[in-house]
RNA sequence: GGCUCGGUGGCAGAGUGGUUAUGCAGCGGAUUGCAAAUCCGUCAACGCCGGUUCGAUUCCGACCCGAGCCUCCA
């Protein structure tokens, strides 16, 4: 019983080995908050969520840390253009965007650290890179040496003379290497600025990560992850400031998840396709969209569609309509299942495979549909906690099958009165009236189903 | 141009050197007053060309196509 995990740095699967042997030390790259969260946004966390759960089954301690970046030109522009306070802009995006990570039911993770908070550690890792000769003063702004470290490139697996040949970007002058990247940069007076030893002024990009994880995780971390476009240049960068500054190996395991699409396009703002957490949740449960992203292995692209969210409503509702079988059976404690031995466990432990562990789920579920009376209990409780696993199907299958995007349409109370009705006319034998209010159900998205114990009902 | 990763049945999407992925959709059947749900059965795939092999979708090479990164970006 062991996870195995892609590991960008050796480009191959890893048996996982913590740093200590009961204790385990996460941290993936955050928001910036200016915005709201997009649906590629949302990737990652779901992705890591599973990781964290994963981990939490295995390990007595796992710290989980996803930084807030509050501070960053986008944000200064936000904060500009709209006439509001930084802070105030800062406050709105960061509650916005825990409120829509929980609604994917995502866990809080176990620290939240800002970077405004952080930025004497940052000066301080700045101070340390200078007195190492890995960074230099330069018109005000502190950058980093990129040749004076050997092996920087190894994440991306790019060399400096491929940078240089593939340079496509006007280089600064006060740059002594293209590469050379910003470690702390001057304020203009309108924006916000700490005071340093090199003026008034506030830190590159990616600085803060390596300054929190240094604070929070110590020099040595187990995994970090992220989306796939921060392995070059930002986790790059962080390597360098943070091994060049403290030495030992800063991340044991990296992990990066791919990109989404929308309808086969990359998502951008300028074709128009680009889709946020919140709006997609006023046509779609947070569970759906979970499953949804869940669907695909985390290192393979992700086409969004809403073709694949019609197949997540499809797949959740086989599973909850599984469970509303067994609703009335009592679960067993869940600590005695032996999860080394069941089939989604041991996906989610080959590198995440979410749509292998799915796969199991309905394995599970339709042994469900089949079982003896006696083997009802072990099943329910072994299909509840591979949902747990991955976040799913911890709600009232009842509650879940009778909400869902139509439920404005048609109250409960008069579906009720409307199954009473035809159950009326079905006592008659008046079949014809018994068919129409199935027809006008249906009409207003309603499907009935009738068992021997009554009438059961589900939003389409 | 440099670096990296992919191309699987109608769709989504795992995996493997020789045996069913799975789900949705389709088709046939059971069940149902009719349905739904469920069950049983069924159809169908591994970009192209070579090579290695008793045997390749799986390994190797070339080719075609696609995606990502190359200092905004999950």
């Amino acid at each position: 019983m062991s996870i195995v995990l892609y590991n960008t740095l050796s480009a191959r699967k890893e048996v996982f080995e913590p740093l200590q042997p009961d204790r385990v030390t996460m941290y993936v790259c955050g928001p910036t908050v200016y915005n709201l969260a997009h649906i590629g946004n949302a990737r990652p966390v779901v992705v890591f969520d599973v990781l964290f759960r994963l981990l939490q089954t295995q390990y007595r301690e796992v710290i989980y840390a996803r930084n807030i970046t509050d501070v960053d030109d986008k944000i200064i522009a936000a904060a500009r253009d709209s006439g509001r306070s930084i802070e105030d802009v800062t406050a709105e995006f960061t509650n916005k965007y825990r409120e829509d990570m929980a609604a994917l039911n995502a866990l809080p993770p176990t620290l939240e650290p800002h970077a405004t908070h952080h930025i004497d550690g940052m000066i301080a890792l700045t101070e340390t890179l200078l007195a190492k000769g890995h960074a230099y003063v330069s018109e005000g702004h502190v950058l980093f040496a990129v040749e004076s470290m050997p092996d920087y490139g190894r994440l991306s697996g790019r060399s400096l003379d491929d940078m240089l040949a593939g340079a496509r970007v006007e280089v600064a002058d006060y740059k002594r290497h293209p590469g050379d990247f910003v470690l702390w940069k001057p304020a203009a007076a309108e924006d916000p600025g700490w005071d340093s030893p090199w003026g008034r002024g506030r830190p590159g990009w990616h600085l803060e990560c390596s300054a929190m994880i240094r604070a929070h995780l110590g020099e040595t971390i187990d995994i970090h992850g992220g989306g796939r476009d921060l392995i070059f240049p930002h986790h790059e960068n962080e390597i360098a400031q943070s091994r060049c500054a403290h030495g030992g190996d800063y991340v044991r395991y990296w992990m990066h998840n791919a990109y989404l699409d929308i309808d086969g396009e990359k998502m951008s703002k300028s074709l128009g396709n680009f889709r946020t957490v919140r709006e997609l949740l006023a046509h779609y449960r947070g569970e759906v969209l979970r499953f949804a992203l869940l669907s695909a292995h985390y290192r393979s692209p992700l086409n969004f569609s809403t073709d694949l969210l019609a197949q997540a409503e499809a797949n959740l509702g086989g599973f909850y309509t599984a469970l509303r079988g067994v609703q009335d059976v009592p679960v067993p404690e869940s600590d005695d299942i032996d999860l080394s031995a069941e089939g989604f466990y041991c996906a989610l432990e080959d590198d995440l495979n979410t749509p292998l562990a799915i796969a199991e789920l309905h394995a599970l579920a339709k042994q469900l549909h089949k079982a003896a009376e006696a083997d009802k209990p072990r099943l329910k409780a072994r299909l509840l906690a591979a949902g747990k696993l991955l976040g799913i199907l911890q709600q009232e299958p009842e509650a879940w099958l009778q909400g869902g995007a139509a439920a404005d349409d048609i109250a409960p109370e008069a579906i009720e009165a409307l199954i009473a009705e035809r159950q009326a006319a079905k006592q008659d034998r008046d079949f014809a009236r018994a068919d129409a209010i199935r027809q006008q159900l249906l009409d207003a998205g309603v499907e009935l189903e009738d068992g021997r114990e009554g009438t059961l009902w589900r939003r389409a």
